[in-house]
DNA sequence: CCTCAAGTGGACGCAGTGTCCGCTTGAGTC
DNA sequence: GACTCAAGCGGACACTGCGTCCACTTGAGG
């Protein structure tokens, strides 16, 4: 049976309260409460559809990631499939980092306990970069695919920029770390 | 004034208990309360010297990490000065992987919030791998610091052994990344 | 208009945090 | 050995955020 009306507008209410609170304040400044408070929604409704704050981040980001994990699988090169791996992997290296540029906070949000590696995003990045190395021939793929990866962790992002690196600088580095890698 | 002798004596028996603790649930699971009351002491006691879980383990780690400091600026090649970059990141990265392999739910503990960049040691690390990156002639190696670091997330490296990753396999990856780069 | 399941929201109990302050104790002094 | 007093101690307290529960409301089909 499909979502009722009400329940449909306070969803609605509730991930654009929660988008805008995790950007303007940081996710780790916002609470549950925060959350209902500014969706005008109790308590209750929030969690019965979301069990904390790293799921209404995830689903916030859902759209975004679907989109870059599309284009990944069947987009034109050099970001979808046709390119030598080496540009592949330097042109998800800026699509990861412009995406991280918009929505860190977003992505932090997500990462409450230590649970970005058992999201289901981390495993496709993981898988596509392993296939990108494992078409370059690298040595053991399955390792090599989480250190490739490593160098994207949002909190590692928010560093860099708030030491005042800026985005472009990082995504060059990577670029360049992807040619001579693969 | 030196520290009067049961207040070491209470510096030790926290020392020891939040060691403990650590290691056997993680310190995700460890709550200033349980230190204190596993090493018979007051909160109040706690908190007059560690306002937080975080500042225990840095204590705990300071140790081991100051000894491979030390090693790292004065101690034999390929550790110490004297051979060439690729050789001495390879040899940090072996180092860091058996000091996560020892102490990772340490690493870990200290990781409350996103402190770890902003912590001394993370400071100490970055500039000597940043320091290497310029002696091997590296384009940015202010921003390829950081990328080589990456790897070493303590998160990282317990999800990979969680899966089954030895860390001998993580450090051989390592290695081959140093030598490919510098 | 009626029914009733889906949906709502705030009150409640709980766990952990960090502070405060009256009591205790160690270490110099005579 | 007794005295002093600052350093040290520890438990009580107030507070914040979490997650649940259940009596009430509301939307949609009959």
């Amino acid at each position: 049976m499909p979502e009722r009306a009400d329940a449909a507008r306070n969803r609605a209410k509730i991930l654009a309260a929660a988008e805008e609170l995790f950007t303007t304040r940081g996710a780790a400044e916002v609470t549950m409460e925060d959350i209902a408070r500014a969706a005008g929604v109790g308590r209750g409704t929030l969690y019965r559809r979301y069990p904390d704050r790293a799921a209404i981040a995830v689903a916030l980001l859902d759209e975004h990631e679907r989109r870059l994990q599309e284009v990944l699988l069947r987009g034109d090169p050099p970001l979808g499939p046709g390119a030598p791996p080496a540009e592949r992997l330097a042109a998800f290296y800026t699509a990861m980092v412009e995406l991280l540029e918009r929505h860190a906070p977003l992505v932090l949000g997500a990462e409450v306990g230590h649970s970005r590696f058992t999201t289901g995003a981390y495993g496709f990045w993981r898988t596509h970069v392993r296939v990108l190395a494992e078409a370059a021939g690298a040595a053991d793929p399955d390792v090599l695919a989480d250190v490739l990866l490593a160098p994207l962790a949002p909190e590692l992002f928010l560093h860099q920029t708030s030491r005042g690196t800026s985005p472009d600088r990082i995504s060059a580095a990577l670029r360049h770390l992807a040619t001579q890698l693969l």
